[in-house]
DNA sequence: TTCTTGTATAGGTAAATGCGCCTATACGAG
DNA sequence: CTCGTATAGGCGCATTTACCTATACAAGAA
């Protein structure tokens, strides 16, 4: 009665994998903004702008002199940073002051650092 | 004399960051594979496979089950989880069982649903 | 006001990416 | 051997994305 279906493995394995994925996994929507989020470190200029965030708070066009971009390019990397809430801003004058949001940024990379080293 | 060209900011800010960001930043191919890693993260599909990983060490057509997808679409991703070291695989018979290859992905993970959730 | 500077944004293009279809390969059963 | 099943990989399509140029906006100076 259960022979017709079965293929690849078995059927309390398959029930039972079945079952506690669907406890575990997260919703719809968390999935989907993990994703984005790491979307966002999926990016080797946006890591740079990362990087130079860890040591200090910086305006944009000092951003684009030192990572040798244009103006454009890193201010549209800094709106996908911050509407990740990775980065926050602050006017002075004329300019705009970006700097870390919070640490999670740092452990994250840290993190992804540690692994490629092996 | 120095009017002609300083416009953004003050020079010797500038040139304290330029110094400061050239002795941390990483290496060019340092940042490449971190965001290559990074990029592995940032699809739902792939995410998904690892929740399950978190749980067992399951086949590949078991994988499809899960998460409803065509065999095809998790082998391709599978290949991409495998080559940045973060699944494994070993052969049983007809089949192929994947599993975390490490638990750097789970802090990772971790700390980006931390994120999320502010 | 007008001019200048710093930043954000719109439009276009080339490249990357996820997935399904299809086929090739690996393995076991008979 | 042949046949059926499990997995991997090539190919094409649709979508996304990072960057550029050009322009618009914001804020201070004249």
């Amino acid at each position: 009665m259960t022979e017709e279906l079965e293929k690849c493995s078995s059927i309390e394995i398959h029930e039972d994998l079945l079952k506690i994925v669907n406890e575990t996994m997260p919703e719809e929507t968390e999935l989907y903004d993990l994703a984005e989020l790491f979307k966002v470190f999926g990016d080797s200029t946006r890591i740079r702008i990362l990087f130079v965030l860890f040591e200090a708070e910086v305006c944009v066009c000092d951003l684009a002199a030192a990572l040798n971009m244009t103006q454009s390019a890193i201010s549209h990397q800094l709106k996908i940073l911050k509407q990740s809430k990775l980065v926050k801003n602050r006017r002075e004058g004329k300019s705009v002051f970006y700097s870390l949001a919070d640490d999670h940024v740092r452990t994250i990379i840290d993190q992804g650092r540690e692994h490629i080293e092996e």
